[in-house]
DNA sequence: GATGAATGAGTTTTCATTCAT
DNA sequence: GATGAATGAAAACTCATTCAT
């Protein structure tokens, strides 16, 4: 008869998750209207709350953006952990660790949005945006470029490959996701037949021309 | 000897500057701190007057923002003019369009900040951001097209998926731009020694092998 | 001994209450000033809030002006129900009414100030002069008019009686209302005692020699 | 072949007119929109010259008010002179007042705004609204209190309370004018009917029975 | 814990007034 | 005399933050 019969969520859960929920608010409230115009009311509305319970989380509107930031980041921090299992030649695992990366990045919109933020808010919070440097980005670069080298050594890529090829063969993954927060849906593309051509020109470039006869 | 002797700014010419000062402000002040955390006090302030008299030549803070932005992006309108001076075989004149968009674009801090502000505003303002779309986006890239597509004509370049995709040859470009805005100066990058991998490695791929071994 | 012992206003009560209060304060600081000389913080401050707790209640000053003028309009709306329960001859009833008009217009300090602000702000608001036109004035010449064709039906008054008769009859509730507005104490008057020389005036005017005998 | 051929006004004589048009146009502008709504700006526009021009007559707004104010009053002050020069009974004398002071107060525009001025901005300015106490309402009142004085002692007219309260006689020419004031022409009256109704009623009830015959 | 009324500092916008030209 | 650019004080309105209930 008491109100928590059939009610999964009790008292303690909710609470328990408050957190996460209000900081998964606060996500879409700033990915969408950037920090300024985004108001702790939006975000509290948003879950069907009041301002005052966001306060009692987080203790001004700054450490909830920054929090949020955090947590979008850290909540998709696990993915990358599959490049250590990639398997097969030099450029069968460079052009898997690619397309990992460009669903990760440009086509998750979680990630899309941070990148936004970075952009937009990132005058005001340059540590943020080297955090995820060093989480994300440096380490596909550089497990592009031990690829690469390793390609290089056993012959299987061109020697004269450039230091610059990393980012050369990541390029397009930023492109796509820029294109998408510009345009959204007003100017689609196919972000997946892109990455394949693209991935292709430059591995066709990188590869011996034997191995291209192929 | 009177006051006006020496005096380079009468009151007609300061009146004739006026638009185009606050204008240049407004850019400075929008592009650091974006749409909403500006004040108008701030752009005001930028020019050493005060916030009334950016009302005198702008009737609301958000008309100076969208007038900042359309005068921003046609300042910059007439670059691309020089790309029907193009001279040379396919080859060489898709690597100096490429090098053209990446002076225009990924290197010049004004065409960077507005590509911020297109990540950090455009949900409020999705015109200006297919604006600067039609103006100099689309431009680039169907000149690479048609580029490509000459080329392949001619027989100097290959078929493939990636001659239909003048994206993929521009992406170098989108990367360096969103690097800069992100790290500015905390991460620094050789922008142009990038793009000259970039275009060394699309073109070794786009090129038949015949040409490649010269 | 809580602090609850003895308070009256609990929170309920106080919200309940707040938009009342508003309302009041914004008629009182209206009705002096004028709506372009009266600035929101005034109205917060005579109820001792701030300018913010009236934006809690009323979303702009425009709306506050108005919610006020129909707030005022509707408080004293109960009023003129006394009309039907009126007895006695056609003159008795003519002159009770024209009492009670004058006891709800020109001697109803409320009232005379919802006058003034018709008079003053009017041009602003044609449709609230005019609901307080159907409301009060229309109900009480169209009473009037009754009672004179009564009056006039059964012979207890002249036959002569003009359409314009019943605006005559009213004429010095009007001249009273806008000489206490324009003049308050500076020029007093004593309205009660005009009111009876001029109801006396008309209604020997108004009824048959045979009956003016008496 | 100078500007000046053809041109009936001369500079100088424009320079002296200015101060009378700047009056003119203030009224036009303070009427309409009242004291504090109406921006010294808007008097020049109406006027095609420009603010700064209106500060080299009138040092500040209030004063420019003021002027206004004192001139509009003033610039009809020669019409009741006409009083003086009636002529016929004591009765026909008091119609032709009334009729008099309804065509100067109630049926022109001129006056009737002032009116509405000294209801809405009277609180700001007693002495102003006193003034015109003195020069026109008090006059005029006691040229009724004079008129039904004689009337009396000659027997014309009957002694009755109403004798001693002219404001009753004069009453319908502020309802006249309120009305105008509130509804303009949405709600349109005949006012010279209303005042023939008016006199013919209040005049039967002044008059001794034995003339009412005639 | 949760609420939401209240606050007050901060921002946009207006406009009376000044003054160099 | 006229102008109109510039000022800055003031007013409408917003919103992060607090706190009594």
């Amino acid at each position: 008869m008491t109100k928590r019969v059939g009610k999964k969520t009790s008292r303690a859960e909710r609470r328990a998750r408050r957190p996460h929920e209000i900081l998964e608010a606060a996500f879409e409230e700033f990915a969408a209207k950037g920090y300024a115009a985004t108001r702790v009311e939006d975000v509290a509305t948003r879950l069907g709350i009041t301002k005052g319970t966001v306060y009692l989380y987080f203790p001004t509107k700054d450490v909830l953006f920054q929090e949020m930031f955090r947590h979008a980041s850290t909540s998709s921090a696990d993915r990358p952990t599959a490049i250590g299992g990639l398997r097969g030649s030099c450029a069968e695992r460079i052009r898997a660790l690619l397309l990992i990366a460009y669903e990760n990045t440009a086509n998750d919109r979680k990630t899309r949005e941070l990148l936004r933020l970075s952009v937009a808010e990132g005058a005001r919070l340059p540590e943020m945006v080297d955090c995820r440097h060093e989480l994300f980005i440096a380490p596909t670069l550089a497990a592009l470029t031990a690829l690469v080298e390793e390609g290089v050594k056993s012959g299987e890529l061109r020697r004269d490959t450039a230091a610059e090829t990393p980012d050369v063969l990541a390029s397009l993954i930023f492109q796509v996701a820029v294109w998408l927060l510009m345009f959204a849906d007003r100017k689609p593309i196919d972000g997946k037949a892109l990455m394949e051509a693209h991935i292709e020109l430059v591995m066709s470039g990188l590869l011996q021309r034997s191995e291209q006869m192929v």
